[in-house]
DNA sequence: TAGCCGTGGAC
DNA sequence: TGTCCAAGGCT
């Protein structure tokens, strides 16, 4: 078994690799755009590919350059980000943006260490963007590399607990030369040949290198720790629709659970069924569909109520928006399913 | 340090 | 249907 060789990894690179929006092709005279790379890999934690594209081109095409989205209104922002998940990220997007547009005079930091001081940049993000936009060589473990060095080194020992045998394994292949092309390259690697099931060895640049396809055990690696079961909770959401047909939302606390973000009015979520809570008088219909929706760590069963309220009703809480803006993209995913089900009911 | 924090697609 | 998973960070 000879060691993995990175330069036979980039000569792999330079052959396939991803064309994608934030990315200059490798061999490029071009340099990729920090505020590029940045907001990629901010949108690609724990994101497919293919969710973060359409959000990439409407971030790029509303705010081309880190100053505009500096200048950017936080509920603009939110609204934009609405759909993606995990909005602390683009609660901190925010904030690293006013940081690198004042302070550092619109030019994002060029090291590891100066990168890893922006909010929403941790070890992974610091890592990638130094090596990505600015070429230096930084040790770059995510998931997918995670993967790829549990597996040509046949590591066995349980993630999280494998992640120090895992970085020391990374460390020592990265190279000198082209440390953002190889950093690019391991992730292209696990992200279509070295995938989480059905690894394509056979077609594997490494696959004379990888002791874990040697042994067999490959495909069942990385190891991880069991997962808690997720409880069920339940809530109710309030939709109120005015007579002309603006609808009652509120701006949720700026933290915790969809903080920021523009939601139904209504009750907790908790494993007790939930007393009503309702944000103002009306005759409320029970919408005959139960909202399912399923977040990182519970199941939510939300019972939608809806109702009509003349115009000039003043909400104890929260703003009637134009219809045209509640039924559009501003709203997190679980609330439009609960628009949807409150609509049909009023319908 | 382990729990919190979204979503949609694959199987 | 349910579970797993994806370019993690924060507290």
């Amino acid at each position: 078994m000879r060691d993995p060789s990175p330069r036979t990894l980039l000569d792999w690179y330079d052959r396939h690799a991803r064309a994608l929006p934030w990315r200059v092709p490798p061999g490029s005279a071009r340099r990729a755009d920090p505020y590029h790379v940045w907001l990629s890999e901010i949108m690609l934690q724990q994101t497919t590919v293919a969710a973060v594209g359409p959000y990439f081109a409407k971030f790029t095409r509303l705010w081309p350059m880190v100053a505009d989205l500096a200048a950017a209104e936080d509920a603009e922002v939110m609204s934009a980000w609405a759909g993606l998940g995990y909005y602390a990220r683009a609660r901190n997007l925010l904030k690293a943006a006013r940081v690198v547009a004042g302070a550092h005079g619109g030019r994002f930091p060029d090291t590891e260490a100066g990168l890893a001081e922006l909010p929403g940049i941790g070890p992974y993000t610091a890592a990638a963007v130094a090596a990505i936009a600015f070429d230096r060589r930084a040790v770059v473990v995510d998931g997918n590399v995670e993967r790829v060095m549990a597996r040509v080194r046949d590591i066995r020992t349980p993630l999280p607990a494998a992640k120090p045998e895992i970085k020391a394994a990374a460390a020592k292949l990265t190279p000198d030369v082209r440390p953002g092309d190889y950093a690019q390259a391991v992730m292209d690697l696990g992200a279509t040949i070295c995938t989480p099931r059905n690894p394509a060895c056979g077609i594997c640049p490494w696959r004379d290198a990888c002791a874990g396809r040697l042994s067999g055990s490959a495909p069942d690696l990385p190891r991880k720790a069991p997962k808690q079961a997720r409880p069920v909770r339940q809530g109710i959401a309030y939709l109120a629709r005015r007579s002309d047909g603006a609808l009652l939302l509120e701006t949720r606390p700026g933290r915790g659970l969809l903080g920021g973000m523009l939601g139904l009015p209504g009750t907790e979520w908790a494993e007790a069924a939930p007393e009503p809570a309702p944000p103002l008088d009306a005759d409320w219909r029970r919408a005959p569909v139960e909202v399912r929706h399923t977040f990182t760590h519970f199941h939510l069963r939300l019972t939608v109520m809806a109702g009509e309220v003349p115009a000039g009703t003043a909400p104890k809480s929260g703003a009637f928006h134009p219809a045209s803006h509640a039924a559009g993209d501003a709203l997190p995913t679980v609330f439009r399913k609960a628009l949807k089900a409150g609509l049909a009911a009023l319908d």
